[in-house]
DNA sequence: TCTGGGGTCCTAGGACCC
DNA sequence: TCTGGGGTCCTAGGACCC
């Protein structure tokens, strides 16, 4: 059996931690921006308000007694990290699978004692972390995603929050004639659609249908989910610890602007950030991929979005080399006469830095400039770690650019920083 | 005025090679 | 008039996830 343990509305109850006045009202919680809505409390869900609503699209009576929070990914970050702490205390076999949510192993555990296992474990992470989960246990993952969301929703399980389905129980089949589809795990819309027109509309039917028809008219991936829906663990989770494949960094200026200043200002914060995430997992990178795109909602105003790609002359995981192939790439892009709305940048092509390619023209000079660089890199993440994000930045930027995080109405950063810490209490 | 950010996997199709 | 076939690699784009 594998469970997937979910924090429930995990945005919001961060923030409750920290602030109990906002148990039992309407709470949601903001994207970048404060754009639309990426958390609701249940209070919320019920006022009848979609996950991504756009604020200014919110009702007013709505907006009126809702609460509405800009999001502190800081907060959430460091209390996911908690809660994981305390999954490992229950199974050594903890997989993260993102913010919110992680797979936990109970392969070898005495079956009829997980559901009280499960309570245990959601009392336990309630008591250490504040934050309360729902656990759904099952022989695949497909199945537990769905023991999960009965943990949550279903009236004979959410009382519990803890929810364990076996193949084919009358339970299970029950769930799954009830279950639209595209409320599967990895089904949505599109294939909702597709599904639909061969008269497949509920899971059940999907568990029924032949998985190499299936296979014929999807993919690999749609043939998996059947597996898993009759038991047969068919998906493996890409190992979290792996380094990444590719790294993107990329925000929505807090105004349009037409500025190139502006632009090359964003870009070369967001090459630097890319850099750190870059460094932190070991990798270098040869080919940095550039952005910009204009706002596809004003339709009133001129369109534009394009990308190019920039080839490092040797893999690197120098913030300045980062910035240096960016920029460039910038320069190529930005036209005239359109109100950018976003730049970004990725990194593509990573390796280990372990494998480094010393081409053939490598000098000892070039080795010692590598170790230079290497000793800068380390001694900048350092600094911004322990004294805070932008502490140490590659060139300066203006104070009140366009493209700053427009973020009104942020919580203080309640676990990471001392500081604010002290401003509430005074 | 205002609509998030970051990632993965899969397939189709073109380029290229022998 | 006739004009191979099969393999591999790469890229773009679709679909999905939270």
């Amino acid at each position: 059996m594998i469970a997937l343990v979910d924090c429930n509305n995990f945005y919001v109850s961060c923030e409750r931690v920290f602030n109990p006045a906002l148990e039992g009202r309407p709470v949601g919680v903001l994207s970048n921006n404060d754009g639309c809505i990426v958390a609701r409390s249940n209070e919320l869900k019920a006022l009848g308000v979609e996950m991504g609503t756009a604020m200014h699209l919110l009702p007013p009576f709505i907006r009126r007694q809702a609460i509405l929070l800009s999001s502190n990914y800081a907060l959430y970050g460091d209390m996911s990290r908690r809660v994981t702490e305390a999954l490992t205390e229950f199974s050594p076999d903890v997989e993260i699978y993102s913010i919110d949510e992680s797979f936990v192993g109970f392969q070898g555990f005495d079956p009829t004692t997980l559901e009280a296992y499960g309570q245990h474990l959601r009392e336990t992470v309630r008591q250490w972390t504040g934050i309360p989960v729902s656990v759904g246990f099952a022989p695949t993952r497909v199945l537990a995603k769905l023991a999960n969301h009965a943990a949550k929703k279903h009236p004979g399980y959410r009382d519990k929050g803890v929810c364990k389905l076996e193949t084919d129980s009358p339970a299970t089949q029950i769930l799954l004639k009830q279950l639209p589809v595209t409320g599967l795990w990895g089904i949505a819309r599109r294939t909702g659609e597709r599904l639909r027109l061969m008269g497949i509309e509920t899971a059940w039917q999907l568990r029924e249908a032949d998985p190499k028809q299936i296979r014929r008219h999807f993919s690999v991936v749609q043939e998996r989910i059947v597996w898993e829906l009759r038991g047969q663990p068919s998906i493996q989770l890409d190992d979290m610890s792996q380094p990444k494949q590719q790294i993107m960094v990329s925000r929505s200026f807090g105004r349009l602007t037409n500025s190139p200043q502006d632009l090359r200002e964003a870009l070369r914060q967001h090459a630097t950030r890319a850099g750190e995430k870059l460094r932190k997992q070991g990798s270098v990178t040869s080919t940095v991929m550039v952005f910009v795109h204009t706002n596809s909602f004003r339709t009133d105003l001129p369109q534009y979005r394009n990308r190019t790609v920039v080839s490092l002359e040797r893999p690197s995981d120098d913030s300045r080399d980062l910035i240096n192939a960016a920029v460039q790439g910038l320069r190529q892009l930005w036209r005239k006469g359109y109100a950018y709305h976003k730049v970004g940048v990725m990194l593509l092509d990573l390796s280990p830095k372990a494998n480094r390619q010393l081409t053939l023209t490598e000098t000892s000079q070039t080795e010692a400039e590598a170790r230079r660089s290497e000793r800068l890199m380390d001694t900048v993440d350092r600094l911004n770690r322990e004294l805070g994000r932008g502490t140490v930045q590659l060139g300066l930027s203006r104070a009140g650019n366009a493209w700053a995080l427009r973020s009104e109405h942020r919580t203080p950063r309640y676990t990471t920083r001392w500081d604010e810490l002290v401003k509430v209490r005074m």
